[in-house]
RNA sequence: GACCUCUUCGUCCAGCGGUUAGGACACGGCACUUUCACUGCUGUAACACGGGUUCGAUUCCCGUAGAGGUCGCCA
């Protein structure tokens, strides 16, 4: 087909609301195969609905693109030879090729609008990813490309464009397989090459619903908001629709790029994975190197725990890398630094009702606090020393003092490392926490 | 309603005529951790249904059902 002329792909979004998540996938599916064949990313805004477009929505698209570290060679903020990339400023070129359409007699006129006279025979789609496609026209209505404002409508633009710019192939979501037909036909009547197409499948929530705004993970905002690491989600968003052959999961966009074929393609709807996507961003958590971690870490914590500043002396540095293996999102820092910083923290009532039907809980926690009071030096071995005597001294084991001492200590029952956290919060403060919530559960 | 696409564990993907149908997430168990988690091991769990073709179908063909998409002077 074109496999000797270079690559270049198109994303091209329209700035009507927010980036979807399906959206960011085909820009990076475009992406991809650019990169994987050393081809060209063009960005080329589709705003010819004057009514709709937003500039919000128009930041949305380059935040969120870039966000992810998707570029572009061609498009706007970066120029190229095939400018604007703004449909709305590409007026006088789409009045130039309706001409030559109406000169060819592929044109009429119908109450001040422009109408497409379509050849009325059947038109196969040759779909790299759905197969081979073919699509009955005779009974179709003719395509309007310009109102009688004068306004164009998306598929003239959209196939003017593509020839315009040497698109090569088209990869867009499977919304627009039922379009291509009518695109064919324009780029016949216009003496172009018919691109390469590739359709892919949309995504589902997880009930099968179409993904709306309000549906988790539907905005790609929401991911920057949520304190994922982009490199997660186009690594999530990378497997959603295709995968390597050897079935390995988490990849660095590189391999990716290394791997990429539509051959891989899936050919079937994906239901949107929140859960899996949450835990491959713990897994680029975990490995996130500690300087860069904890810059971000600091970050989310001053946003989602402003109360922190308010005490000196204690050890953001040490408390942030106690938890860092706990996280799926760095935003959780706030919930962790809540159980470390807030004394007052309301125990959970799960834990409270167990503790609280154990035998002889009361009697061993007061114990285990004595032997703490006694504790010489406070580190970990020694606080470790008086754990273990109270257990002998109360004939239970060890581990069963564990809960029990998380619970009084952080008002959860689960969280960090227990025996750090000790030694970070001081004797002081443990000791009177401890006693503050062992008065609070027993009394 | 018409047309198009799709249909393997709950979910995401492997599989492309002969497999004990594989991996990952989630869920359960065990081990490790004197706790929480991580990790390792392990368990439950799937070829939508009905006809063909074939020595043999999850795999090919035809139906049915279900899901999604499209039928604009939206993009």
């Amino acid at each position: 087909m074109t496999s000797d002329s270079p690559v270049r792909v198109r994303f091209a979004p329209s700035p009507t609301g927010y980036l979807h998540v399906g959206g960011a996938r085909t820009a990076l599916f475009n992406w991809l195969f650019a990169k994987r064949h050393g081809g060209t990313m063009v960005l080329r805004i589709e705003d010819t609905d004057a009514a709709r477009n937003t500039p919000a929505a128009l930041a949305a698209i380059f935040d969120g693109l870039r966000w992810l570290g998707i570029d572009w060679q061609e498009g706007p903020e970066v120029g190229g030879d095939y400018g604007p990339y703004f449909q709305s400023q590409r007026n006088a070129i789409y009045d130039r090729y309706l001409q030559r359409l109406i000169d060819s007699g592929h044109v009429y006129d119908d109450q001040g609008a422009m109408r497409f006279r379509s050849p009325r025979v059947p038109v196969t789609v040759d779909d790299q990813v759905c197969g081979s496609i073919t699509i009955d026209r005779s009974q179709e209505p003719d395509m309007t490309l310009r109102r009688p404002d004068g306004s164009y409508i998306f598929h003239f633009v959209n196939v003017v464009d593509d020839i315009e710019m040497r698109i090569t192939h088209v990869l867009r979501g499977e919304d627009h397989l039922m379009n291509t037909p009518k695109h064919i036909e324009l780029f016949q009547a216009l003496g172009a090459t018919v691109p390469v197409y590739a359709h892919i499948p949309l995504f589902l929530n997880q009930d099968g619903s179409k993904m709306s705004k309000r549906d988790q993970g539907a905005s790609v905002a929401s991911y920057q908001e949520n304190g994922f690491l982009p490199a997660a989600v186009v690594n999530y968003l990378c497997l959603l629709g295709w995968s390597p052959k050897d079935g390995r999961e988490k990849l660095s966009i590189n391999e990716v790029i290394a791997l990429f074929d539509w051959e891989h393609l899936n050919r079937s709807p994906s239901k949107f994975d929140y859960a899996k996507c949450l835990w491959l961003n713990s897994q680029y958590v975990a490995e996130l190197p500690e300087a860069e971690y904890l810059e971000m870490a600091q970050a989310w914590a001053r946003e989602k725990y402003p109360l922190l500043t308010d005490r000196a002396g204690f050890d953001l540095t040490a408390a942030l890398q106690l938890m860092k293996p706990k996280l799926k999102q760095l935003p959780e820092v706030g919930e962790h630094l809540a159980m470390l910083f807030d004394d007052d923290l309301p125990m959970e009532e799960a834990g409270q009702i167990k503790v609280q039907g154990q035998a002889e809980a009361a009697r061993n926690l007061r114990l285990l606090l004595a032997h703490l009071n006694e504790t010489p030096a406070w580190t970990g071995e020694a606080i470790q020393a008086s754990i273990n005597a109270t257990a002998t001294e109360a004939k239970v084991k060890p581990g069963a003092l564990m809960f029990p001492l998380r619970l009084l200590l952080t008002g959860a029952t689960h969280g960090v490392d227990l025996l750090p956290a000790l030694v970070l919060l001081g004797k002081s403060r443990v000791l009177a926490r401890l006693t503050h919530r062992l008065n609070q559960l027993f009394s």
